[in-house]
DNA sequence: AATGAATGAGACTTCATTCAT
DNA sequence: GATGAATGAAGTCTCATTCAT
């Protein structure tokens, strides 16, 4: 579905998408972006019809997947293996998100229409890894294996210096994966 | 410390804080918290110098809090019982930070000043969890004893209705320290 | 005709005085003025009903001195002894008129009214000094004579240091008068 | 090296200096110049990236050009003829500066920057024109040699209008020139 | 495929001023 | 004699967006 405008197309969304996951959306003006890119503003309007169309275009591909997942989970049975792979799968979409996925978590409170649909997407996840009335601490372990996938990549970024890092993005999946395993497992 | 303007100053905090937390920093014009108080623009900034000013202000104390912290923190053994003890105190802050809390989570991104100085903290509080040498595992279970108290946070709060829910906050509270403590539990 | 409010009154005037004349009438905020005083902006309004009476009333006994000037030269025959004794007068009045006479020429476009009625003044001093039907030259000789009482005071303060000096008040407003009336010496 | 922006460029600076000379920079509001322009005050920022800008840009080549003089006169002997000369030069400078000449001498408070930067080349001259040990009387003359080329001009516009005028601006230089001469005569 | 010029809305901020206390 | 709180008007500037070329 992503059209092929030439290359200027995928470089506004580049662009914008860096300047958007450091800044945050509202303080990033076109102008920037324009000027970063060594075009004028009225350029970006040839391939995109609004600033938020930038984003959209952009998260498509990622939300998209989020679809996926969730439609395939809901066919599974409702099994501790299925929840297993369904981290597994979600780390994968996590890690090749890149710059989509640090967008949604660095902004939560985006205008309405994407982070709303963003939240929603969570929930959905969610309600596939817990059943309603478990135990409270069972729900909050199966959050914190979800958001553990973003946060790992974060981790990862050059900005946010961890120390000991910086790690290869690869071998930081595997380790929140397996954390989360760990936290999805069955207590006593 | 907080001068006592009256309450007219108190009252801009908690309307400026409830709609940055809900719409983001960037997207709350000082229109609309004058509008929801019935009063001016200019009475806002006889208040407060500026926008900026209206959310140091009352995220200081949750600053201050996180500080001591550390500072008690930095003065102990580092051992299981210390970093365990930490999660507990800092579970408290965040549940008494309510408003402040919840807008450094939604607006990490918020103009350099006030997110930075935040994540400068989070680090700290990190390291003092982890050795800079630790397993990657280990990092990220800290990281998630330490996020894990926000997040919890959120889920208590209306819009964010988790299934199951509302919780009361205690409860919440008590769940995600448990979770936490679990998570800083040494791995064989 | 100045009224004795005690001295903040007077204070007042000399603080805005000394702002007006650096920063200019408009660069100027009645809170920059409180501050300088440790008061209240609302404290100024107890002693002057608007911005603009602030300078008015300390501006107002150099205009009557130019008034007078006036009045006494109109009534004198059209000598040339009678406008050198005009000069010798006026450079008095403006080494007296310190800041009022200062910020005159450092406002000359100070909202109409005020700059109106001092400019007024300028043209019926130049009147007395030249005929409508003199040389060019020598009207400009004239309006060098007046302008220069003004210049010289500017040499004097502090902050446009003037080469060689500074000089003593005195000492330059004599040599001003000098060039002055050499410049009024009838040309053959 | 003035950029061809069109001419709307140039309309603006044209109407905003002669409001910022008649009524001064403070006191006249960017809507002002877009209401008598005809377009919107956005429009100006497309052209300007601050109010400031279109005074400097404006004043640029007025400046440019006392630099100019300023360095042709570090380069000749130290004599009379030079000094003249300097004085017959700068009144070309001032009677073509027009606007921008006209601005400097009615905003002389004017914020910093630019009048700082005028008032600096002010004293260059000044220093061109008489020896630091001169006779105080010597130093005024040069002074009032110098403003007296301003003062002619406007003593030519229109607003202040002056006995027996108005006059040709050339014959106005010419005057003022020979007057300004003849200060500079050695005196006994 | 992109630019130059412009707009309309609205943001933050500052100011002179008022008035009850 | 002065303050604390507030206002209304206005100011500078920024932004997303449009459109003829």
């Amino acid at each position: 579905m992503t059209e092929h405008h030439g290359d200027t197309r995928t470089r506004i969304q580049q662009v914008a998408f860096d300047l958007f996951a450091t800044q945050g959306y509202e303080k990033t003006s076109l102008r920037e972006v324009a000027e970063r890119l060594g075009v004028t503003k009225a350029a970006l309007y040839y391939h995109f019809k609004t600033k938020e169309e930038i984003v959209q275009s952009t998260v498509e591909d990622y939300l998209r997947g989020i679809d996926e997942l969730i439609a395939w989970a809901e066919e599974q049975p409702r099994t501790l293996e299925t929840r297993q792979e369904l981290i597994r799968r979600y780390a994968h979409l996590v890690a090749a998100g890149g710059r989509s996925m640090r967008f949604f978590h660095q902004n939560p409170a985006h205008g309405a229409k994407l982070g709303e649909e963003f939240r929603a997407r969570m929930h959905r996840l969610f309600g596939l890894l817990v059943d309603e009335d478990a135990e409270l601490t069972e729900k909050i372990r199966a959050v914190l294996a979800l958001f553990g996938q973003a946060v790992s990549v974060m981790m990862t970024s050059e900005e946010s210096k961890m120390p000991g890092g910086p790690y290869e993005p690869d071998e930081v999946r595997k380790a929140s994966v397996e954390v989360a395993l760990d936290l999805l497992e069955p207590r006593p």
